[in-house]
DNA sequence: TTGAGTATGTGATAGTATAACGTACCGCAT
DNA sequence: ATGCGGTACGTTATACTATCACATACTCAA
């Protein structure tokens, strides 16, 4: 798994890589990828934390790219669906993906001391909850998974 | 695993039981197992469903039990804290624990068809989650894991 | 009885998300 | 060029979720 998250590397070109990918995506299936989506997804791009709607707001509100909540519930729902962002339920905020395009389970790593959330992914059919699902004949279509915990630099910090 | 939430049982006993194990239980740990947590407690197990904290407060206060958010919030609290309740974060609502008292880790399996939630039980060390994890160096302390899909009996329904 | 700790009552407010409606723009068929 | 449907954005208002702050009341034990 790719450890980006809590890994030291280009932060830069994480950005740029990412904001370059959804564009190429979006060109290819004929999305509008608009300057409010586009500056959303670089905000969201910016630290590999999750981001609440509303500090996203104030952002764009300093950058005159619009100032009441559905543009930026908006932007965060093209991105979502696309698969180029993730909500994290239980922070009741978004995060930027870390394979975008991909189709994909998510599941997350979430720091409680520097909130640094790293993405993972999901397999479904495997461990206890896939047996449990199958036995009872319950069949998964989604999966919000979010674990939160120490992340690495953080325990070694602690210790 | 427990099928409760899906299979036909004798409800009325789920909740006698229910309720009667968590009043030994914070009989034995001195915790004040009050009127609004009791009848709190009775609303999450009258459906194998989640419920909003709203929803709950209508019904106590009808009830003359409380009428301001605090008063239902205060009481999920208390049973979340205490492993009698569960919040499901993908539905910002509650649910009566399956197996009250004793130390789990949950996952739940949402119908989107019939609002029936299950709950099961978690292992966090093993699937591709655990093994992320363990890579990363990452310590999980808890886990949200909420699948969403379509449960026998709709699935059943809707063939 | 008195006091510390806990639980509840209540009003106000913070934080998250959507409804509803109008306007602007773009590509395209007429 | 004109009109049209589709999509995105602007704006107001409102709904839904959750907590703060402070007063009051209860419980239990010293
Ligand atoms: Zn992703
Ligand atoms: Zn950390
Ligand atoms: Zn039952
Ligand atoms: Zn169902």
């Amino acid at each position: 798994m790719e450890a980006t998250g809590f890994a030291r590397h280009d932060h830069g070109a994480c950005i740029r890589e990412g904001v370059a990918l959804v564009d190429a995506r979006c060109r290819e299936e004929g999305w509008q990828f608009t300057p409010v989506r586009r500056r959303v997804l670089e905000l969201l791009l910016e630290g590999h934390r999750a981001m609440g709607a509303y500090d996203i707001l104030d952002r764009l509100r300093e950058e005159g790219l619009g100032s009441q909540p559905p543009v930026a519930y908006r932007a965060l729902d093209f991105l979502v669906k696309h698969g180029f962002a993730h909500k994290i339920e239980r922070l009741n905020s978004f995060i930027a993906c870390a394979h975008p395009g991909e189709h994909h389970a998510p599941a997350f790593l979430i720091c409680r001391s520097c909130d640094t959330v790293a993405e993972a992914e999901l397999d479904m059919r495997e461990g206890r909850l896939g047996a449990s699902a199958a036995d009872l004949g319950f069949v998964i279509e989604r999966a919000v998974v979010e674990a939160e915990g120490l992340c690495p630099n953080c325990r070694d910090a602690a210790a």
